[in-house]
RNA sequence: GUGGCUAUAGUUCAAUGGUAGAACACCGGGUUGUGGUCCCGGAUACGAGGGUUCAAUUCCCUCUAGCCACCCCA
């Protein structure tokens, strides 16, 4: 009897122990479970194949790096920097921190390795993860991984427009409708009179009594970021507000021009955002972000800030088109047409702004300032978590890729031994086919090969070995046959061409 | 970092001041050489700590975590 039990509980992967200190994951790190992992598996795809096709070269750099590389780029003010590093000092006394964004180690490397002597201009793309210590929400966690794409040394217009076009490009062969949110914010002597103009304006009588309290202190901190305020009267204050694009010197409006006019040419669908104001401290020129369009239309109508761009902004009327009337380009094999979600629009919140999926600019001075040559560049990333949310939220179905054609079945320990052998001929000679090996009982075998959804399955136990014989199973009629064990592949190929035809 | 809501099996959800149920999933059996359907059985949960109470999963507090809104961002 004490034996029996002993078996049930062995059986019973269930049981824990009483007291084992079970582990979870820290706040705002999340696991990547196999289901979901075949949306990775669909993403990253497609962003190396754009990568490659556009001419950038794989890279990767360390997720450790000197706490100063981001206090001198990112910015010794900003957010990330102040407050949302994993900063810690390691064994030898140094300041590190686990990377909060990708381009200054990128850049750090183009340094380092005097990649200036190259061919310029260096495009260079990554994949990988950040980590920066926010308060998690859905959207946003403390690990995140990102598709990042850099072009250093290439002062043109074209640059900034491409890395558009990647990135607009890669959201609509996913079936994830965007909308590009494009600014200039010029370049560090318009920038210094824009702000000055700005902070004028918002002197002005009884302003500053309407602000709310954030506001106020944006004022002193940084005026740029009055513009993109949610709340109602900060709203109303910024429409009528001086915009950046007026106060651009020559070259800077020229640049951007030409931007828009490569935007134009390639149809692609973009709102020039006047209160688009990005967090970075190293931008120059042109900054852009790619917001979702929800499939709810009214939803999007609720937006305040959308409604600001199209009563401010001149070249802001609805440009949006679908996606597939523009632009050629393949969708991922992968997806299937699917129906749009009912629940799509749920992520976004009572007001209907969007979190955006990537964002980027251009950043002329970075380089210099971290010890380069003078060098032009401009980059961006994209958020592989948040591309997932939206392929899951738009319940865009995905085709399973290398389903397998064949299981193999084994009963007892003499064919169970002559089984591994067949598994691996069957293998090598291409056959998709499954096993498992750990299982004895045929019920339980089948039920896997039932599972994996095999056309065929086949049985190999004592009496076949005596026969010189094996059993093929046709998973879907149920009919069996007793064939020539020599023959084992030639009747599953001819089965699976019959299948297929 | 600030504010609001929440926390029950692996998952999605119930009920209750007297220690808990379902569905799906899982394991076993019906069928020790036959899956998908069916039938039967089983394991598994009140996030942590404190308080009120004869008694707390239930009420209160703290912590932690999740969601949402800010800040900010991908």
């Amino acid at each position: 009897m004490p034996r029996m039990k002993k078996k049930i509980e062995e059986g019973n992967r269930q049981i824990r122990p009483k007291g084992a200190k079970r582990f979870v994951r820290l706040r705002g790190m999340k696991d990547v479970l196999p289901e979901e992992y075949q949306y990775w598996n669909l993403i990253i795809k497609k962003a190396v194949e754009l990568a490659k096709v556009y001419s950038f070269k794989r890279t990767d750099t360390p997720v450790l790096e000197n706490l100063e590389l981001y206090e001198r780029s990112t910015g010794k003010t900003s957010d990330i920097v102040t407050k949302e590093m994993f900063a810690f000092i390691d064994k030898n006394g140094e300041r590190v921190a686990l990377r909060p964004e990708a381009t200054p180690g990128l850049v750090r490397s183009y340094v380092e390795h005097g990649m200036f002597n190259l061919p310029q201009p260096v495009k260079l793309f990554w994949i990988g993860p950040l980590f920066r210590h926010e308060k998690p929400q859905s959207g946003r966690l403390r690990q995140h991984t990102q598709f990042d794409l850099e072009i250093f040394g290439d002062p043109s217009p074209i640059a900034d427009a491409q890395l558009i076009l990647i990135a607009y490009n890669f959201f609509r062969e996913l079936q994830i409708e965007t909308q590009i949110q494009i600014n200039s914010i010029g370049c560090g002597e318009c920038r210094k009179e824009y702000t000055a103009k700005l902070t004028e304006y918002y002197k002005e009588r009884g302003k500053r009594a309407k602000l709310c309290g954030d506001c106020n202190k944006r004022l002193v901190k940084n005026p740029l970021r009055l513009l993109d305020c949610k709340e109602e009267k900060c709203i109303e204050l910024a429409l009528e507000a001086p915009q950046i694009v007026d106060s651009l010197c020559d070259n800077c409006r020229n640049h951007f021009i030409k931007v828009l006019e490569y935007l134009d040419d390639l149809d692609m669908p973009y709102n020039l955002n006047p209160y688009l104001v990005r967090g970075l401290d190293y931008y120059t020129r042109t900054v852009f972000e790619i917001w979702p369009v929800s499939p709810d239309p009214l939803r999007q109508s609720f937006s305040p800030l959308r409604q600001s761009f199209s009563e401010a902004s001149e070249a802001s009327e609805a440009r949006f088109q679908p996606a597939s009337l523009s632009l050629g380009g393949p969708a991922s094999p992968e997806l299937q047409r699917g129906e749009r979600g009912e629940t799509a629009s749920a992520s976004a919140g009572a007001g209907g702004r969007q979190i955006s999926l990537g964002g980027g600019g251009r950043y002329d001075n970075l380089i210099e300032k971290m010890g380069g040559r003078p060098t032009p560049a401009c980059g961006f990333g994209l958020g592989i978590e948040r591309a997932v949310m939206k392929i899951k939220e738009n319940n865009i179905p995905i085709k399973r890729d290398g389903e397998p054609d064949v299981f193999l079945a084994q009963l007892g320990d003499q064919a169970r031994r002559k089984a591994i052998i067949l598994f691996e001929e069957l293998r090598r000679a291409g056959f998709r086919v499954r096993e498992a090996f750990t299982k004895d009982s045929l019920k339980s075998q089948l039920e896997i090969a039932n599972q994996l959804n095999v056309k065929y399955t086949l049985i190999l136990g004592q009496k076949e070995i005596m026969d010189g014989t094996i059993l093929i199973r046709d998973m879907e009629s149920g009919i069996q046959e007793i064939i020539d064990y020599k023959k084992t592949k030639s009747e599953i190929e001819k089965r699976l061409e019959v299948h297929c035809g």
